[in-house]
DNA sequence: GCGATAGATGAACAGCGTCAACCTGCCGGG
DNA sequence: CCCGGCAGGTTGACGCTGTTCATCTATCGC
């Protein structure tokens, strides 16, 4: 049966054609165009058939890239959190982040939002809940006191939030309503408001729901 | 499956064929996939050229198709805006109600705001146009003496709220996170964080942006 | 009655995802 | 030392897609 260690080829043919294929369709990936399977094969110089050997669909290596996507963004919320010491700053940094990644990697923040990947990729369903993770955490840090069921509404709203932004810009439509456009404003106003929704007071009922 | 000659002359296709291939497209959008050129003409009974005398693409179809929608949520968020007396609750109220239209036409909404769809289409452009009109408009009748860019940044940021809800609740990644799932939960949360952004103090600065 | 023309057609093209069959160079076991 | 297995590549094919083109035809203005 398969030994699960993996051996080191030599230099095959192509060394590790996995990691090539997937650092060709990020690359394809930041020319703004959603690449298609034969592209990113040709971008790695082999056959349309080559990635099936690594990847059981083009579905499937799509997940792999948007799962290093989740990655980068990861590594980037957490710099952001270790330069942030009071914990009142790091939700709103943290979205400015978020945003800010977003903006810089637009086709690729796209992707990761997919509905039609791969809904059954374990790697990427970790990966995801990790960076969801963390910034429930930074919200939760900032409401020490409120309970489980506020953090958890005031995170979503908080990611809707930014999230909301990010796919309005990239999309163009946030270009139809004034305001900024730049990334940097864009992630500032986002920060802006997450301050305000941590800051609102946890019960708001409102009147007369239709 | 229609076995469906069209027994009214050989070459011709009845009245319309415009407005027919625009309702088979809202039908197949409505079935949850995002239809090809080629489903909505056999849809319709025409062969794969036939759309092309009346959209000049695939795409400018999709377009025509994206339009529709942007004019039925108009119509709701007009008949929300009629029955809702109290400005205070007209912002909250069309929230619910955009975020309600989208995810009962999921596939449809997210039509609309794909990025790859004609930017140059006038009509689409208008209508689009007219709803955030409605939405800008219900937030500065809740902020009649607020300045006219701390109105745009509030409707901004509402909007993207519910934007942003709506498509993480239809990418299933609101799933991830706990909380309601039922699309009544999801505008009702959406009309709640609405007022909150409204009752927010224009001048909210904060502190190191990095 | 007779063009002209709008509107539909089928055939064809390239590109796509996917699969099956085949080839090849490297490995370990006899 | 040979030899079989296999991981990992290739070629060629299928059906799907969007799009174009030459062609046919029904209808309308004259």
């Amino acid at each position: 049966m398969t030994n699960g260690k993996k051996r080191l080829g030599v230099g095959q043919h192509h060394g590790d054609l996995r990691r090539s294929l997937l650092e060709a369709a990020v690359a394809l990936l930041a020319q703004g165009e959603r690449p298609s399977l034969r592209q990113v094969a040709r971008a790695a110089g082999v056959s349309p058939a080559a990635p099936y050997h690594h990847f059981h669909s083009a579905n499937g290596l799509m997940a792999a890239v948007a799962c290093a996507g989740f990655t980068a963004l990861e590594e980037a919320l957490l710099a952001t959190l270790d330069r942030t010491e009071k914990t009142a700053e790091q939700a709103p940094n943290m979205s400015a982040t978020y945003v800010t990644f977003a903006l810089a990697h637009p086709e690729h923040y796209r992707l990761m939002f997919d509905p039609e990947l791969e809904p059954a990729d374990d790697a990427l369903e970790r990966v995801a809940q990790r960076v969801f993770g963390h910034l429930v955490g930074a919200v939760a840090r900032a409401l020490p006191e409120a309970p489980r069921v506020v953090v958890q509404m005031r995170a979503r709203q908080i990611f809707a939030l930014a999230h909301g932004c990010i796919d309005l810009a990239t999309a163009g439509a946030l270009a139809k309503l004034e305001g900024p456009h730049a990334p940097r404003g864009v992630a500032e106003e986002v920060a802006a408001a997450t301050t305000i929704l941590l800051r609102a007071p946890s019960s708001s009922r409102r009147p007369n729901p239709e």
